[in-house]
DNA sequence: ATTAGCACTCGCCCGGCAAGAGTGCTAAGA
DNA sequence: TCTTAGCACTCTTGCCGGGCGAGTGCTAAT
């Protein structure tokens, strides 16, 4: 009973301190909840989560903040899961309805999920190398370049320009698109590119064979996920008048080496949890720059995901790219797992549809 | 003579801002600028210049700084044109040289500036209603939707999915876009929406009656400038940590509102300047966030641009889209103004080589 | 195990004070 | 008429010291 009373507190300093951004002390704890003793039991309490490495003081007679270790407590037993309001969840089918393309949703599911948290939001796209090949097209832009087009059935596209010494006939263009198309549609991008090698070295193609090889070579290099994933970002202004002062600077930093974000949530989203939302807390992202930063990640587009089904809904599957938001430690994590979770359930619904009601 | 010394003052004055950021004084200005006179002649000078509204004190006894009206002055009659040296001429072309599509030059374009400037930099990607058509593809990616992916003669990919009752077999697809492309390669979208409307009023098309006419929407929409011109952003982390403290946050807002920022600088592109590049100082940019910023831009894609020859490389014909830099209203105008313009030359002369070969 | 009481510790805010940088003005020199 | 030296004045900045308040830790009583 004493634990448990403990761990209110902790919950209840956590939640104080998300709000005010300030040391919580054992007067205002009591005002605040009404947990039925009086502050010097908490002050007990307090210095004993002190002791177990759960809150520190900033000095001495100070109220205490959290550690790591607490909000790391905190969301894995404390968080109570609070699912998104319906207006919320209206607020989000409404904002990602009018899309266009799957650049303009994703661009879209950003800036939203950036405004419900009031945090830094990144939406990356469907990775290529876990994607499937639905189109190419090859069209010549100049005298020696081709411009090559590639559409997965995420529905995502892709493009990648081919430098050609001489450039083939629009005819032989056509037949080799439609060859290519006709072996490679389905497959994923690595085998497609094997299969396009192996048309550059049968014979018969002539002056096709370097052009195949050139667009073999661009799918491979496609496939490597870190160089072709795009990142939609929203909400960067947001921490700058939020704490301007101090360790934030880093934070915009990082965000603009898009590769460590990129390899940061990747990781992080696969770790599936049991409400599918992965959680880094300060050095837990083993990244210098997000010391004082949390990040909150969920994947996407599982196979067979079924989003709609399941009370918990638990996603089976290896996503095939990420949704997070990025904020200080001291970020409220409740409202923004439950967004990140669902913004994060919209999009797998969006390239699910496409998937479940895919042609040919 | 007593004018051409105060503005040889003011000239002083400005890049002494520029490099301390702090008010500048009478007994510094001696001491840093071998003008032949002593600190109290100085002073007369410099109350006259602030007379005259160039320059303000921040408080009484305190140096001066420019006001908006110095800062224009000095980059109208007072900055020395420096060009680029050839160090930083070849890191442009290096930095540029790998790129492997439109998109990937432009971000890279983006970045490069950013790192010369030490400030945010924006590139715009060829605006589509400037554009013409080069190849229009149709790809099914679902059982009631399809993906129009539209290539122009600049290399730009958009794409644009159109929702349809019934989908089209593969055959008549195929001919659509054949019948299309035929049709409407070399035209603009606006041009091509109509042609593809009429396709869509004739009796014999049947099924794709429909689909041309969502195609034909598609196009109009695009051809839309702010909705549909992509903005690469780099160096905003840069913004931080320089001025962390004060009026750098509502500019960061700013650059969330891309619409705002295309629109100033679309304008700012088109007033075409003795060098090419347009400057918007403060209030100048008419947008309460960019208050106390600078905007300096650059048109870059001109039709007919040859930018290897004149001396001055007076460019001709309309900008297809804009390069620019923003940065506080103290930035070093003379890197910056040169930057740009370099920066948008080189892009100038990737789209004028793919636009002077093209094909068809 | 809880609670009331109390002494103690710091961070924060505020007023005063000295130093320094810069100005405007005046009067004298070229 | 323009320049310059000198001087008094102003205003910011940094620093120091004290009072205030929030909060803790400890002890003793329940």
């Amino acid at each position: 009973m004493t634990q448990s009373r403990r761990m209110l507190v902790l919950r209840a300093v956590i939640e104080d301190y998300i709000r005010s951004q300030e040391p919580v002390g054992s007067t205002s704890l009591t005002r605040n909840h009404h947990l039925g003793v009086s502050s010097a039991t908490i002050r007990n309490d307090m210095a004993a989560l002190e002791d177990e490495g759960y809150l520190v003081q900033p000095h001495t007679s100070a109220g205490r903040i959290p550690t790591e270790k607490g909000y790391r407590y905190f969301v894995d037993r404390l968080a109570t899961v609070v699912p998104l309001s319906p207006a919320q969840r209206r607020g989000i089918s409404n904002f990602l309805a009018g899309s266009v393309s799957l650049e303009d949703t994703l661009q879209r599911a950003a800036r939203l999920l950036a405004r419900i948290t009031g945090q830094v939001a990144v939406v990356a796209s469907p990775a290529l190398s876990k994607s499937t090949l639905r189109h190419i097209e090859i069209v010549p832009v100049s005298v020696n370049k081709l411009l090559a087009v590639i559409i997965t059935d995420t529905g995502r596209v892709a493009q990648h320009t081919l430098e050609a010494r001489q450039l083939p006939d629009s005819k032989q263009l056509t037949t080799f698109c439609e060859t290519v198309n006709a072996r490679c549609a389905g497959k994923s991008l690595a085998s497609a590119a094997a299969t396009i090698l192996t048309l550059a070295n049968s014979p018969e193609h002539g002056v096709m064979a370097t052009l195949a090889a050139a667009l073999s070579r661009a799918l491979t290099s496609m496939a490597d996920d870190e160089q072709a994933t795009d990142l939609y970002m929203a909400g960067t202004s947001k921490l700058a008048h939020q704490h301007s002062g101090t360790e934030m600077a880093p934070l915009l930093d990082a965000l603009e080496e898009q590769v460590v974000i990129m390899r940061l949530m990747n990781s992080l989203s696969e770790e599936v949890t049991e409400n599918g939302v992965g959680v880094a807390i300060g050095s837990e992202t083993h990244t210098p720059e997000l010391m004082h930063a949390s990040v909150v990640t969920s994947g996407y587009g599982h196979i067979h995901a079924k989003a709609s089904d399941g009370p918990d809904g638990a996603q089976t599957g290896k996503p095939v790219a990420f949704v997070g938001s990025i904020g200080p430690t001291h970020m409220d994590y409740v409202t923004t797992m439950a967004a990140v979770r669902a913004v994060a359930r919209y999009l797998t619904n969006i390239i699910g549809e496409d998937e479940a009601n895919a042609v040919g």
